[in-house]
DNA sequence: TGAATCAATGTAACCGATTACATTGTTTTT
DNA sequence: AAAAACAATGTAATCGGTTACATTGATTCA
């Protein structure tokens, strides 16, 4: 019932009657082996099961080869995009992940720092959650020289990396083609501004407003937690909106969703009575009825050049280390919730 | 620029003079050390910020406190939910997790078996891909008595614990609520019979029919990847039949989804022309107009339940050992994607 | 009071790799 | 032919914990 005992390099080198070093230089494909010595040892290897040892490895290189993620949240499909692309390019480079929730809550991410740190990640990659407002528990990676990452929902700290998409730039044009379709009283429902992600969408679309002559109301902002349900409470509050808004602009799909729900049933017509567009386009802005209009978001990509971008760092390639802000590319995808509001008749 | 030296065992030893041996035994809270020695060496530790080394206890102690996660893919509301759980329950066990995805492919999944055990998973949780036939790249783990414990897409494997709800009940009650509301027709959308979950739902699915002397047609049931593109050509097929089936009972949330849209916009009425069920309660069950009749599945329960089991193997608690089913509770939630067909107008 | 018991701590081997620094035998150079 | 250079391999220390077994000093018991 007990495990049967390991093969290690010491027993390999015991039936080659070679030393240990052999085998260990041999099994990492060190040039300094003979092709000959280097065969038997694999063959060995192979024929007895050997299993490299990470651990004895880590004690003595003092390394992990573990990247630590933290996340608001998983179960959205944005996130599990990126985190597909971050395993993508681990994986491929050796490395594992261990990956730990928010769940949003400040807490939870200064717990899920500890436990990183006490698992001694080699490089952290970090999406902020809503509430964190102090990032004091960032503190001991940067003291321990352990590279840290931002992606999507970022900040401002010493000499990290960031990659995230023009937010500013998404929720402007956003916001412009609402205008463009003759909207004029354009509400934005967002989240927190203490997060970069909802800072940037609410200044493209104040910009947006100014550069179109249009007032910026700040009765228009609603704020919360972009769930479904909360887009529904918004839907609420925007019933006893007098007049009545013309355009919803909202910093998700999901909530861009309950409140059309919740709109729909109180009898508004849309786009005609109110135009919508959202962000992420998540696999929802496709269900609903009409289909929304929305940012489409790379996740995949982002979560492959943060994971990349961390790597190099750590192998010493990224030596310059002047890219201190990586950008993505993001798109418009019009759809009907907010095709010809004003100009034609549907 | 080079990490700042770790503080060990040996230092706090060294300052205190005592022996390693005592500072071992004190962090770990062993009853044999004195409270006082112990107070002064907790104090020591937190002064000089040691952190425990892992991986020279995992070498040690032959053990890795890490547990192996394969599942088919992490963007799915399911899965990201039943991570959610394993996560809880791990965390609290001091465990942490390596997460992988097959992609419903066979060969990733092999490629994901072989990584976790170069990382000497101390245990593995696996739900299983589309496309898995032959179970051998587990027989590895069993050689070495890592546990094994399948959840949702199970399989047969010898002293394996399954978690999982009873999808032939589910099935079982889906269809039984479609031809009491009338439906004679009843198309099932599956995916490949290779995997459990959709066995045991065909096979409710029959069985229902049986019970209520309905004949079962082999060209009701379409086979795909349940995916909402698979739905949409699912649609086509449908359209196809004559007499057009009255009823959609489908695997899947997402597939039912995608056949309805592709239905609606083909001008079939739902319910009225064809009632629709799902399974899963995804979330967009309840976006979809109109909303979807479907089975609620305990995701974070699912995980929560398959970790703890799996751990308490691990810890030699579950001597017995008799558990080799673990069947949580699933509920059928009729929304109005199914209700009042024939017998009302509506 | 001497033996037995016990609480608290110490000694040292062990887990399985990596690698700086020797050592050996062979080839090249002058 | 002796010296220098080189290719291939070996020796041994090291990473930081765990734990079986030994030791010490104090307390209890007859």
């Amino acid at each position: 019932m007990t495990k049967p005992k390991e093969v290690t390099i010491y027993d390999l080198a015991r039936k080659l009657n070679v030393s240990i070093a052999t085998v260990s230089r041999a099994l990492k494909d060190d040039p300094v082996v003979s092709k000959k010595t280097k065969k038997k040892i694999f063959d060995l290897a192979e024929e007895m099961g050997y299993r490299y040892n990470h651990f004895a490895r880590n004690l003595r290189e003092q390394r992990t080869y573990t990247i630590g993620v933290i996340v608001p949240r998983l179960n959205s499909y944005f996130m599990s995009t990126v985190i597909a692309g971050i395993e993508s390019v681990a994986n491929n480079e050796g490395y594992t992940l261990i990956i730990s929730q928010s769940s949003e809550s400040a807490g939870k991410e200064v717990d899920s720092a500890k436990t990183m740190f006490n698992n001694r990640v080699d490089g952290l990659l970090v999406s902020l959650a809503y509430e964190t407002d102090d990032l004091s528990h960032f503190d001991q990676f940067k003291k321990k020289n352990v590279p840290l990452i931002f992606f999507d929902r970022v900040a401002e700290y010493p000499d990290c990396t960031s990659v995230l998409i023009d937010n500013r730039r998404g929720a402007y044009e956003s916001t412009s083609h609402l205008i463009a379709q003759g909207c004029k009283r354009i509400v934005h429902i967002t989240a927190t501004p203490k997060r970069n992600v909802y800072v940037d969408r609410l200044a493209g679309y104040k910009q947006a407003l100014a550069d179109h002559h249009l007032p910026f109301e700040e009765k228009y902002i609603l704020i919360n937690n972009l769930s479904q349900e909360a887009g529904n409470q918004a839907a609420a509050a925007i019933l006893q909106m007098n007049p009545l808004p013309d355009a919803v602009f909202a910093a998700n799909d999901n909530v861009a969703v309950g409140c059309m729900l919740a709109l729909k049933k109180a009898g508004i017509r849309i786009p005609q009575d109110i135009a919508f567009a959202g962000f992420n386009n998540d696999p929802v802005s496709t269900v609903v009825e009409p289909n929304l209009t929305t940012i489409n978001y790379p996740g995949y990509k982002m979560g492959e050049m943060a994971a990349a971008s961390l790597i190099n760092h750590l192998n010493g390639v990224n030596s310059i280390d002047a890219t201190n802000t990586i950008l993505l590319r993001s798109e418009l995808i019009i759809r009907a919730s907010s095709l010809q509001t004003k100009s034609d008749s549907q």
